[in-house]
DNA sequence: AACTATTCATAATT
DNA sequence: TAATTATGAATAGTT
């Protein structure tokens, strides 16, 4: 995709097709390295030419299972099946993802929450216990930084809805002393105006009713 | 690579991490699907984020030759790959049971861990905060219980220790006060074996005295 | 989630 | 094939 952008779509001459794979070739299972490094993930990639020629790569941690693989599968299928092949690769992938690895993941993290929520401490020295009292500690602060932030904002907000509400306040009372007023010089006319004005539409105030509602919420339940 | 290359190192800071994860393995993923179409070749990518998910791409001729296996697989494949047919079935039986299952469980896992550790609380409202920070104190609660625990047993030990020490330190006055006795009704007598007695290899206090600079470590760093 | 300044990947060419 | 280069893509840092 230079000094030209190519359309996705088999490349006809196939020499060209075969440069371009080998480049591209290169490049996806550079990009793959670099995820699986730059962001701890595990990745296994298999390509197959279409001339059936098999290019991989797999995350360091699924490597022993591929190995597996590879002592299993017979040069004859690789030859006369690739796709056969790749299919029982990726389910061996998938499979050894499933059954094994998963499951000895679920149980470290299983621990660990047992370890965070104080169920399996026995096992600990003091050292450890210290560590994690730290990091329950930060957890802890975190948490109550965070309530503080919902607070705030709360507060900030019911602040600004307040001022609003004021501002708005002092606009009506500044007009009903107009109206007074002019009622007053005009002397004996009906007041039904004035209070069709003053007792607008009470919906334009839903959104402030609720604010207080919020607060009376937020504050007895502890913060 | 842009406003600045990176190394190609894992990223320690979590959400950047992540956003990484997404963007490059959106990249990854084009990358293969153009491959796969420019050159037919045939690709299966597999990847695991670091929380446990997964994501996967596998070429449509790939995909075609797996349906076509499930679906309506030829006499041919049945009687030259029968264990490799057996064994795709079987692989996407569990793929489709367990690992989902097992990935669902793990991302749970993490994402209940991440909270703990306070890693993730902008998505929390008051409530489920609260709750959270009940687990953590709890928690820290019984991480400080445990090293009192600790710290207790340590003291009946000196405690023992110490009076079994003061009795054999009884006992080894009155062995003085005998052999002092002794000397004098013997008068002239050199006072050499007295000095061996007394001064007694130092070695047979190593238990002890590890003891007391296990006291020492475990005070001052906060109980 | 969108933007942009950079670096990277690579199509065309030699 | 291998190297070069002009250009399009990808993306790190930022908003």
């Amino acid at each position: 995709m230079t000094r030209r952008k190519i359309q996705i779509k088999k490349i006809d001459n196939t020499t060209a097709r075969q440069v371009t794979f080998s480049k591209r070739r290169r490049g996806l299972f550079k990009k793959a390295q670099e995820l699986s490094t730059l962001c701890d993930a595990e990745i296994a990639l298999v390509v197959f030419s279409a001339t059936g020629k098999l290019f991989e790569f797999t995350s360091s941690s699924v490597q022993q299972v591929i190995e597996r693989h590879h002592l299993l599968s017979s040069d004859f299928d690789k030859l006369n099946h690739p796709s056969l092949e790749l299919q029982s690769f990726c389910m061996s992938q998938l499979e050894s993802s499933t059954s094994a690895a998963l499951s000895k993941e679920i149980a470290e993290k299983t621990h660990e929450l047992r370890k965070l929520r104080g169920e399996e401490l026995q096992e600990l020295n003091m050292k450890e216990l210290q560590e994690l009292e730290k990091l329950l500690g930060s957890g802890l602060r975190r948490v109550r930084d965070a309530k503080c932030e919902i607070v705030l904002k709360e507060i900030t907000s019911l602040k600004w809805k307040g001022s609003q509400l004021m501002q708005e306040n002092k606009r009506l009372k500044q007009m009903e002393n107009r109206q007074v007023q002019t009622l007053e010089l005009e002397q004996g006319q009906s007041s039904e105006p004035i209070g069709d004005f003053i007792h607008s539409d009470p919906s334009q105030d839903h959104d402030s009713s609720d604010i207080s509602l919020k607060l009376g919420l937020a504050f007895p339940s502890g913060i």
